[in-house]
DNA sequence: GTCATATAGTTAAACAAGTGAACTATTAAA
DNA sequence: TTTAATAGTTCACTTGTTTAACTATATGAC
């Protein structure tokens, strides 16, 4: 009984959480001109979310090695989408900050985004968008929570 | 107004879509004896769910181009989970299997889902999993139709 | 029946993302 | 001042991906 709803749940999340990845792909993918990759477009996005970040505040954002952040912010240099700049009370410390390259490739992103999202939003009553929303959020509570006791160990 | 709620669903869906992959990830590393990438686990559960399945099926299951399935099954079956079969009807043809262990891989992974996710059901009201899964239903529907559209020209 | 074409799958080169370990600087602490 | 810890990079290796060239088999036009 129990099991079969279990059953139900994971395959209808992972069937959604396949087809919201491959249209997010799709969107960042040529339309814009610049190609985003998703760790590209989730990086630009911390940073125009939290400001000048370190690699270290983005590895433990995104639950990564400092290493695999290099990599990608010299990618996004390359593309002139953000800069280096040294802390001078800590030189040891680097902070990222976007471009205005940076910014507007960023927004033409999130434009696609929200208006892929309102057509969604047309579709479902207020209620079911309620309803989903406090759902959400319960679940990403009951999840950071897990998630962070998981990774404890593995953390350097 | 429209905007706020459109701004708050695309966060709120990213934190937990992020939260679920990272756990999933580190409920498939190590635990089970064998390591399993999200890919590896993907294409077991499409097997076990489908049948023997060709190349060319999961390509088009994950929309991904052949290449990249030979890759991973090259994986899979240096770790024999998976084997290969040649049609004798068509003998271009190649159906992929699990093996015992490949079954057996398989079913711990599914148990340790399922009872991460029997866990979260505890927490929820059966109307708000009811709800949960009909929003997803519906999203569902929404996105393959778009994804259909917008990766027909993509397609090989 | 034979020749052109389509289909199934593999291979190889290149790129993005990730880990792990060794490394350089710089700061903090004993 | 010598030792620890912290911030970041580099390098070798793995996984997943695309693109393009390739092999082998099947289909179809004539």
């Amino acid at each position: 009984m129990d099991n079969k709803i279990t059953e139900k749940l994971v395959e209808r999340y992972e069937r959604v959480q396949f087809a919201v990845h491959k249209k997010a792909q799709l969107l960042m993918r040529g339309e814009i001109g610049e190609e985003l990759t998703t760790e590209q477009h989730a990086t630009l996005r911390h940073i125009k979310h939290f400001g000048p970040s370190t690699s270290t505040q983005l590895a433990e954002a995104f639950l990564v090695k400092k290493s695999a952040i290099t990599a990608i912010i010299n990618r996004l240099i390359d593309k002139k989408m953000i800069t280096r700049r040294r802390d001078q009370n800590d030189r040891r410390v680097i902070y990222l900050s976007l471009t205005d390259y940076g910014e507007e490739i960023y927004k033409q992103c999130e434009d696609k985004i929200h208006a892929l999202v309102g057509s969604f939003i047309t579709q479902f009553e207020p209620k079911e968008i309620e309803l989903f929303l406090n759902t959400f959020e319960k679940l990403e509570k009951i999840l950071d929570k897990q998630i962070l006791d998981m990774s404890e160990g593995a953390e350097k």
